[in-house]
DNA sequence: CTGCCTGCAAACTCTTTGCACGAAT
DNA sequence: ATTCGTGCAAAGAGTTTGCAGGCAG
């Protein structure tokens, strides 16, 4: 999914509910689809600043369930009290997160067989799988050889 | 392993740091392995008190991470705000957890198959695998049937 | 007497919400 | 006018921490 597909997406996402599309919510979208790696709120704040300096935290994350919502955004919650996102790529929703125990790094791998996974794991216990997710906690290379990894960002 | 192995576990783990075995521990240690389900701290708090009515909840927060540090809890984050815990099986790191969207349940189930891809996808990045974890977000019969779930513990 | 352990309350982090003003339709 | 959107500041939830006193070795 291009960005302008986003774009589209989100503005239709939008409108579909009477919501408007503000120089904010541009100015947050636009941070969003400029990141590189799985994004913080608080990044994606401090990113949206630097092209319309008047969007507020409270704009941020009012607009992430909206950006979620319209599905242009994944959310990632790893379990380090923050909330990471990403654009969503094509309907992968077939990922697999692999996290750095030391850095919280994330690196997302497709994983085509999730979804058979969920399914089989959760009729067993006759329950209507929605979606699954794959997470795998691990230790780069420098973190193992040094003890301390170089991209930490954490205490 | 059996409460007994976890206990000695447990102690072998605090002296070798030089750390007491206190009443208000040994509650909390009691406490946590007479739950039957996935709890939280809280649960847990309260659970002690009704051992050890002088346990305190800093006390419960602080002997969480030893015993999880000693492996005989687990520790799960479902990515709903507060954390779950549950006794640590023998050595079960392949484990999916399938939550019911509206209560919040989790039940456990092995997921042997779920290994070799940890591996396989690690190692494509360089990384070591510690654990995987499988997170399949479901609806249960009833809250599919009437809408509400009866176990449903929020809002 | 040194050092671990505790409860209490305050602090912290991330996120959500009430409110009053401002802007779009 | 009416409805939506905003920033600010306060409120929340869950968890962590500083402190003074207590107890063990």
């Amino acid at each position: 999914m291009s960005i302008d597909d986003a774009r589209e997406k989100f503005q239709a996402y939008l409108a579909g509910r009477g919501l408007r599309v503000t120089e904010q919510r541009l100015a947050i979208f636009k941070a969003a689809f400029a990141q590189k790696e799985h994004f913080t709120a608080d990044v994606l704040l401090e990113c949206a600043r630097k092209i319309d300096d008047s969007v507020s935290r409270a704009t941020v994350y009012r607009t992430l369930p909206l950006m979620t919502g319209s599905h242009i955004l994944r959310e990632v919650d790893i379990g380090s009290g923050e909330k990471f996102y990403l654009p969503a790529g094509t309907g992968n929703t077939q990922v697999a997160q692999v996290v750095c125990e030391d850095c919280d790094r994330i690196f997302e791998i497709s994983a085509p067989f999730m979804e058979w996974y969920g399914s089989t794991v959760s009729l067993k216990l006759g329950l209507k799988p929605v979606s699954q997710r794959l997470q795998v906690s691990a230790q780069c290379i420098a973190y193992r050889s040094s003890g301390r990894c170089p991209n930490r960002r954490k205490s």
